[in-house]
DNA sequence: CCGCTTATTTTGAGTAAGTCAAGATAAGCA
DNA sequence: TGCTTATCTTGACTTACTCAAAATAAGCGG
């Protein structure tokens, strides 16, 4: 199913910088706002940051996007969604990459004590050091 | 054992600004650097945030404190380290409570594919609604 | 107890990542 | 094609933090 539908499905124009965000954070996933920017301009020179915002805001709130905000970086966004999947990220690069969940709906874990609270989404971050940055520089994790 | 001999195992003076931070974020766990530098002032009114943010990031370097960042939440800090313990996070007031890791050591989950990476780490959040919230306003979750 | 060294704090400035809102533009419908 | 209104751009602003020079104070040795 394309962008277009999907916007049209959830009562939401179709408009050209909507479809540039959709099309760069698809095939960018775990991008920032700046980042995603920065490409959309290759095609929209005109594009202001202050949408690339509101577009990643609104279609987040729309289950379009998905928005995963790892410690010590601005909040990055991703296409896939639905799957409740966790993250890796690197503690050195900030890489970051996708992990299945082994339950594959939301919440796939529960707390020992919950504390009163409804829980709704059990999100894991993988944290370490990826091979590349293992290799450049053998700390103890080497 | 006392925050005194703490700092002074870790190689680091004993100041009276550390000795406050210490006190308030351990009476108040998952404090801002905001809500910490309001709490010390009322003993050390000439406390500066810039000196809250410099003994906050030291004490978490030096494993003295721990740091978490929920989304759309400045960074919290809390004595309590160690024991890789996880959060969970009302979504809509912002209340975080922790709860205890089953392991009880890092990392407690393992993913299905690192992707290269050496896993150090794995934090779990939790987010739902807590009992208070869903009292006031019984949305969906209530 | 005092003086010296140096870690730490304060002060002032600045950055990064985001939000707010008014006016302009363009998507979509009849 | 014109109208409505959602969305974008522009300009301003806020929040959460960092940077670094000068001042202060913690701690050690004599």
């Amino acid at each position: 199913m394309d962008f277009s539908t999907r916007l049209r499905d959830h009562g939401l124009r179709v408009t050209r910088q909507r479809l540039a965000v959709l099309g760069v954070v698809d095939s960018h996933p775990h991008s920032s706002a700046d980042a995603v920017a920065e490409k959309v301009r290759r095609d929209l020179p005109e594009l202001s940051l202050q949408s690339v915002y509101n577009v990643l805001n609104d279609l987040t709130a729309f289950d379009l996007l998905r928005r995963f905000s790892p410690p010590h970086s601005p909040a990055l966004y991703e296409t896939r969604v639905g799957d409740n999947h966790h993250h890796a990220v690197c503690t050195r690069c900030g890489r970051v990459e996708d992990v299945d969940c082994a339950v594959g709906h939301a919440p796939c874990l529960t707390p020992s004590d919950s504390h009163g609270m409804t829980i709704q989404i059990a999100d894991v971050l993988y944290q370490g050091i990826c091979k590349d940055c293992a290799e450049r520089s053998p700390g103890p994790a080497g």
